[in-house]
DNA sequence: CGGCAAGTTGAACCGCCTCAATGACGGTGG
DNA sequence: CCACCGTCATTGAGGCGGTTCAACTTGCCG
C-alpha cells in the first residue's frame, strides 16, 4: 500500500491539507486491489453499472472508438487518478479506459465514498478538486488538438506528464518513464504514428526532448516550454512553468 | 423568470425526476438576474476569486486565449447551462467565458448551493449529473477535433446543438435560432473561418443543413449523422440518434 | 450615401496523411 | 546458435485537407 497511498495522499494534499483521518478514511475506503494485464479495457463506452477505481500502479488510457476503427485517446490515467468517476453519475460511461502497461487498480464503492462526503465535507472538496483538475488537463488537450501545431502538441503533453508524474512521487519534471509507444501517442495527439515518429525526430534534433526506449528525457526545459507556449497553471497553481500573472499570493 | 426556470428546470428533470420542492430550492438559491451586453468577458481565465452562474438567455462561449492571439471555443452555454462551477472548486478559472449574445445571468452562490445539497441529495445529484453531461459534450469535441474532419466536425457541432436547444425548449433539433458568426463558429471547430464558410457551402450544396441569417435548418437529419458519425449517447440516453446498445430499458 | 462587419471566393502554399518499404530488437523454436 | 517472426521505429515519395493572403461582395446602420 506504501506506493499507492503515496501517490493519491501526495496528489490530494498538493490541492487541499487534510487530516491524517480523512486520508486513513480514503484509504480504508477502497476495495482490494486487482491486476490486470495490459490491453484490458475494464471501463467499456455505453455500458451501464460502470464502477469507480483508482489507479495504484501502471498507466491507462482514457478513449472513445470511431466508428471507422480510429482511436481518440482523451487523457492518460497515472497512479493516483481517479478513473470512471464520471460513469457512475451519469450512469453510463460516456468513454473506455483500458490499461496501457500491467496496472493495478482498486475499486472505490461509490456509494460509501457520497457517504464519507457527508461525514468529511473536506475529503469530498479535495476530491471534487482532484476531479476538476483533470476535468482541467482534458480541457487543455482540447486546446492542443485544436490550435496547436504537432510539435507543440507533443512537447505540451511531454512537460505536462512530467509535471503530473513529479507530483505524485514517480520521477522527476524532466525525466520519467513513459512506457506508450508511438501509436498510442498518435492517438493521444490526434496524429499518425509516422508524423509522431517525425515530430520526435525534430524534437531530438533540437535538444529539446529525447524519448527512447519508454524514457523521456527533456534536455532543455525553457525552450520546450517557450515552443509549446506551455502554461501550467491548470495543473497546479505553484508550478516552475508559471511566469505570469502572480495575482495568488 | 418563466423562460429560464423552464430551461433548467426542463434539463434537470430530463437526467433527474425532482421534486416540486427540489426544484424551488434552486431557483430560490439564485441572485437576481443581471444583464450583460454581447462580448462581456464574465469570467477570466487564470484569475482568482470567480463565482458560479446559471444562464437565462443568450448564448455564452467557454474559451482559452493562445500567446500568438488564437482562440479556442471550448464549448458553447446555451440557456439552462451552468458556467465556472469548477472554477470554484479550483479556486482559480481554467478557461473565461464570455457573452455571444447580450444575455442573462443569475449567480449561484456556491456556499449555500453545497448547503442545500446536504438538506437535498438528489438536488445534488441532479446538478453533478447536468455537470458530467457538459464534461462529455467537452470529451466528444475534443474527439471531433483531434479525429473527425471539418465537414464531419460541423456536422456534429450542429446536431448537438440542436438537440441541446430542443432539451431545453428552444428550437427543435432540426431547426433552431444560432447567433454564432463565422469567426465563433472557426474558433470552435479550430477552422479558419475562411474554411469554415467553404465548409457550411458544401453542406449546404449537400442539401444536408443551412445556417443563414443566425439560423440553422437541418434538412436531412440521417444523413447528416452518418456524415458526422453521430452518436449521442453523451447527451442523452433517449436520443433519436441512438441506435445501437439497447442495453437500458 | 458612406462605412463597417460579416460572408464569399480564388490561388498558392504547407502541414500532415497515405501508401509503401526498410530497419532494429527481442522472443521463440528448430 | 541461428533462422524466423512479430512488434515497434524509421524513412521516402506523393497527395490532400486546410491555411494564408488577398481581394471582392453583401447587408446593415447611421
Amino acid at each position: 500500500m506504501a506506493l499507492v497511498d503515496d501517490a493519491l495522499t501526495q496528489k490530494l494534499s498538493h490541492f487541499y491539507p487534510l487530516e491524517r483521518e480523512e486520508i486513513d478514511a480514503l484509504i480504508r475506503l477502497r476495495r482490494p486491489s486487482r491486476r490486470m494485464a495490459a490491453e484490458t479495457e475494464f471501463i467499456q463506452e455505453r455500458q451501464s453499472g460502470q464502477r469507480a477505481f483508482i489507479l495504484e500502479e501502471g498507466w491507462a488510457s482514457a478513449y472513445k472508438m470511431l466508428p471507422q476503427g480510429g482511436r481518440q485517446i482523451i487523457n492518460f490515467a497515472i497512479p493516483g487518478d481517479f478513473m470512471g468517476l464520471r460513469s457512475v453519475l451519469l450512469r453510463t460511461a460516456d468513454h473506455s479506459f483500458a490499461a496501457v502497461t500491467p496496472i493495478v487498480v482498486s475499486e472505490i464503492p461509490t456509494a460509501e465514498l457520497l457517504d464519507s462526503f457527508r461525514a468529511m465535507p473536506r475529503l469530498g472538496a479535495a476530491v471534487l478538486c482532484a476531479a476538476s483538475r483533470e476535468e482541467a488537463i482534458v480541457v487543455e488537450h482540447l486546446v492542443s488538438l485544436g490550435r496547436r501545431t504537432a510539435l507543440q502538441r507533443t512537447a505540451h503533453l511531454l512537460i505536462e506528464l512530467g509535471l503530473r508524474l513529479e507530483l505524485v512521487g514517480l520521477g522527476s519534471a524532466t525525466a520519467y518513464a513513459f512506457p506508450v509507444n508511438q501509436y498510442l501517442l498518435a492517438d493521444a495527439l490526434g496524429l499518425t504514428s509516422i508524423h509522431v515518429n517525425r515530430v520526435l525526430r525534430t524534437l531530438r534534433e533540437r535538444r529539446l526532448v529525447t524519448l527512447r526506449h519508454g524514457y523521456v528525457t527533456i534536455h532543455d526545459a525553457d525552450s520546450l516550454a517557450e515552443l509549446a507556449h506551455y502554461h501550467g497553471g491548470y495543473l497546479n497553481q505553484n508550478s516552475r512553468y508559471n511566469r505570469h500573472s502572480p495575482d495568488e499570493a
